[in-house]
DNA sequence: GGTGTGTATGTTATAGCATAACATGTCAAG
DNA sequence: CTTGACATGTTATGCTATAACATACACACC
């Protein structure tokens, strides 16, 4: 599974600066955490800037286990899981599948649209919907510490070619 | 799997009366919509509305083999697919399990908290969140179908017992 | 009643996702 | 240089989910 999208990406996803920038970021980051962005897991958290979209846990152990880590399930489950940890990556449930946070850095409750068309998947900028979500919990006692928040439906672009 | 959390359960969910109505509210519904509550599904329903809490394909899959139903794993996710079609059930992604919706017939974007002390699952009542949510799909044109609300941390009763 | 069509059920088989448990290695602090 | 904590890697296995096919049932129509 790789819900890359590829066909409606327009934009230089892959700009070196851009991934370069960002991981640099996230070793300082991670240092200030007390933990280390190590080989592995840098590598991890570069596949995912660079894929286009989510990407799965064997799609990237495919591609460790090219470049010389390990072979074994776990290897991806637990890079993957720091960079989660860390806020540099989140997880999409609804596709079993990982992708690189938008906005690594800022503590946010990410709410994510998922175009069944193609397969694209955008990290909404909202703060409404965490926000709404905290206040409901909050109004019956209840003390949040994730938040999983995902929509599937139809993106702009793909509304207007296949207006369905 | 088989989450219960049945040590902080109280009322009587399992209220004989209670299924039936839905049940049977169930049935009108789905013919309405065209669709039957045959056998497998309507006992699946009622497997959902007995459980406490939420329930995984498999748990269902068990009983429904127990009472002479089909042995094996579709046998349950089409059931459980049907009543998710049909806004009688919801799935609940985080815990891989489906759980009986808590107000069938409103039209609702369910929201839920799940308890990771007892393992409790409630289906808040909030249409807040999903408002939300929609409204910030709709700033950038995206058209929402389905959607997945989830929360994870400690009810009520859990925090006051476990200050944690 | 018979017949056809679509839906539902059941099966076999397999694909895909995720983690437990253990062994080895690395690195910094004392 | 030893110790302890963390990280990596492996083997093995378990859980979740669906594809593909065969059979059976219900309903509408003649």
């Amino acid at each position: 599974m790789d819900h890359t999208g590829a066909q409606f990406c327009c934009q230089d996803h892959s700009g070196q600066d851009r991934i370069a920038a960002i991981v640099s970021a996230a070793e300082t980051h991670a240092r200030a955490n007390g933990a280390r962005l190590t080989p592995v897991r840098k590598r991890t958290l570069e596949l995912l800037l660079q894929a286009h979209g989510a990407l799965g846990a064997y799609d990237v152990l495919e591609r460790l286990a090219a470049e010389g880590f390990g072979t074994q399930p776990p290897v991806a489950y637990r890079a993957l899981n720091f960079l989660v940890e860390q806020g540099l990556a989140h997880r999409i449930r609804r596709l079993n599948a990982f992708t690189a946070c938008a906005h690594p850095g800022h503590d946010h409750r990410a709410a994510f649209l998922i175009c069944e068309t193609c397969d694209s998947v955008t990290e909404a900028a909202d703060e409404a919907v965490g926000l709404a979500l905290v206040q409901a919990a909050a109004a019956i006692g209840f003390a949040l510490s994730r938040t999983t928040i995902e929509a599937v439906g139809q993106c702009a672009p793909c509304r207007a070619k296949v207006p369905a």
